[in-house]
Formats: structure tokens, sequence, C-alpha cells
DNA sequence: AACCCCTACAACCGCATCAAT
DNA sequence: TATTGATGCGGTTGTAGGGGT
């Protein structure tokens, strides 16, 4: 519904608040209480309309405000609570005594957000990116490390260069398959996700051979690793510290004894996935590309993807095979790392009956 | 010193919601 | 039930200050 402002609003004063204009707003309130904000300005002798006062007031005098920076506990728990609200900020902030909607609002678009991209993460949906951009950059830093290993071992003397590779390969092929299997992915009103996402992003383990990712896809499963809440009788879903909940959970995903082989070159590359997002965080990887458009090469992915789901075979072959025929057709330089990650793939995955 | 760029944060704007009439 | 006004919310913009060139 709204109102236009009145006729004596369109000259009152906008900006930034003087010192005597927030006396004369804390000293009003102070005697004479709140009131309606709409009448406020004029009684407290301010040229301010209601709005701008209620404002001032809620997000910078009002005394119980907290002052200072978010500590990491509250970064988190805005993180936690993101995951599960969105960007419901005051619903945010009545979690976080003294922070004001604004405050986490400006801190979240300032710094979390940015960090939960340098670590691969979509801070909208709190999955791991599968934005064409950011699937370029890590197959520019593949191409761009391939290129390395047949440099002059001079090149590289920190002996880094296979890390760097398997690194970006392991990102390139998760995000893809979080691209290709995005519906049957975790439920993202479960408030486990938040933590178990960001430190214990989807593995191998749960890509690979878990039996419900790729085959069954029911929207409400956690995969192996994210517990049920009420089965674990935990009653509250934020009382485990992300790390404790990491630390409980990583790699507890009931892997089979007779393929503990496999499991275990997973693990390790699983392990170097959630130590590299660390990583990620602290040595931030400079975007290699310009950002890329979405073109019709993206457009070409999605329908292959699209044609390969209609067939009835198993989702792993079919999956792969749409991949396939995309590379196929791409131009065989550029492809070729692509092809290499699918290789990764199909020789280490055996599709569960 | 001057300029530019980036970041953080305060404040504004438009719309939604709710309660009173 | 419809209308109106007050308030709340979320997106966006403006600006000050710091750092780099």
């Amino acid at each position: 519904m709204g109102r236009s402002p009145s006729s004596n609003e369109s000259n009152v004063k906008k900006g930034p608040w003087t010192p005597e204009e927030d006396e004369k707003l804390m000293d009003y309130i102070s005697k004479h209480g709140r009131g309606t904000w709409r009448t406020l300005p004029k009684h407290a002798g301010l040229n301010r309309n209601g709005k701008s006062c209620r404002l001032r007031w809620e997000n910078y005098l009002r005394p119980d405000i907290k002052r200072g920076k978010l500590t990491e506990e509250e970064e988190q728990l805005i993180i936690n609570l993101h995951s599960v609200l969105g960007n419901k900020w005051s619903k945010i902030a009545t979690s976080l005594p003294g922070r004001t909607d604004n405050e986490i609002k400006n801190y979240w678009n300032t710094t979390i957000r940015k960090k939960l991209l340098h670590m691969g993460i979509d801070p909208e949906t709190h999955r791991p990116r599968t934005d064409f951009d950011h699937l370029m950059n890590l197959s520019q830093l593949l191409g761009m490390s391939n290129l390395g290993t047949s440099m002059s071992p001079w090149t590289n003397p920190t002996g880094l260069q296979a890390d760097v590779t398997q690194l970006a390969k392991l990102q390139v092929l998760q995000n893809m398959l979080q691209l290709m299997n995005n519906s049957s992915f975790i439920s993202m009103t479960n408030p486990y996700l938040v933590d178990s996402q960001i430190l214990n992003p989807p593995t191998f383990d749960t890509f690979l051979h878990g039996t419900n990712t790729l085959q069954v896809r029911d929207p409400m499963f956690r995969g192996p690793e994210y517990p049920n809440p009420t089965a674990n009788n935990i009653s509250d879903p934020f009382s485990q510290t992300p790390s404790e909940y990491s630390q409980q959970n990583i790699f507890k995903s009931g892997i089979e004894k007779e393929n503990e082989t496999n499991h275990q070159e997973v693990r390790s590359y699983t392990k170097n996935i959630n130590t590299s997002q660390q990583n990620q965080a602290e040595n931030l990887l400079p975007p290699l590309v310009a950002s890329c458009p979405r073109t019709t090469t993206f457009n070409k992915m999605e329908s292959n993807y699209n044609e390969a789901q209609k067939s009835t075979e198993s989702p792993f072959s079919t999956t792969f095979e749409a991949w396939e025929k995309f590379l196929i057709e791409d131009d065989e330089a550029s492809g070729s790392y692509w092809k290499e990650i699918l290789d990764l793939t199909s020789t280490s995955a055996s599709p569960v009956s």
C-alpha cells in the first residue's frame, strides 16, 4: 500500500545526522518515549521525517546497540541462519542481541558474501558454486596447471603443481556434478546443511558411491554424513559448533570394506577438497579468466544434459555421456582436461547397483 | 600532493504488512 | 470488506575514509 510523502515532508532534511540532531532525538525519546514516529520529529524539533528518525534510532542511537566488529561466533551464526532464513535480516537480527538488521545486512554484503564466493560457495544457496564463470575459472586454473606439468621443473620448484592440478580437477568435477544434480541435492531447509556444506562439503563419497545422490532423486536426502536430527536426539540444530559438527561427521559415510582401497583414494581427494576450500579463503586465488557471459555453449551443455536425462539408462552413464558429447563437440585442445576429469571419474567410480 | 579505487557503513526508497476505522 | 495510515523490511545508493599509485 504505502503512502506518498505529504507536502510538508518534501523539504525535510536528508543525509547524515549531525550530533545536534542525535542529541535532540535521544533527548526527546528519553523523556517522552517513542510515540508515533510520524509526529515525533515535529515534537522533538527535528526537520526530519519520521522514517528517518526511526531508522536513526533503531540502527544507531538505541542504547542497547552493540558496537564493534562482529565476532567469529556471530559471523558463523549469521551464515547458519541465512542458509535457513535467506535474506530475512530482521529475523536473523533477533538472534544476535545488540545487532541490527541493517548492520547484519551490510556485513553480509561486504564481508561474508565475498568470503563464501572465494571459498567456492554460492552465498545465495550455500551450495558449491555452479555458475558458469566459476566453472570457467576453475577450468582455466586446471588448464594452466596442466600446461605447467609440461614445463621445465624449474618453473615449478615448489612441487605444488600436482596439488593445484588435483584440486582444480576435483572442484571442477564437484561443481559439474552439483550443477547436473541440482534438484536432487540436500534440502535447503535443513539447518545442518550450513555447517556441513561449508566445512564438510559434499564429498566424492556422496557423489560417486552414495546410494541416493544420483540414482534416487530425493530432495530430502542429506547423504550419509548428514545425520537425521531426530534419530540422533539432537534437539537444537545449532547446539554443535561448525567445527564440532564437521569433525564428528567427516568421512562418516557408510563405506564398505571391500571398496576400502578405492575409497582411500576418494578420501584423500575429499580431504583435499575440504582443506582446499579453507586454503582458498586464506590464499585467495584471483580469477584467471575474464568473466564469461552465459553463452550458447552453456545452453548446449544444458541441452545435452537434458537429452541424456530422457534416457532410461543409468544416470551415471547418461550424465557423463552428456558431458562427453559436449566435450567431443567442443574443440579438442580446450576439452582435453575435461575429458581427463571424466576419465578420472569413470575409473574411480563404479556405479552402485 | 593529487588522484583514483575500494570498502564499510549509514541512510534512503519503495513496497509489504498490519491494525484501526 | 475496503480504505487508510503507521510501521517494518529488504534492496539500493551515497559517502567518508583508507590505501595504493
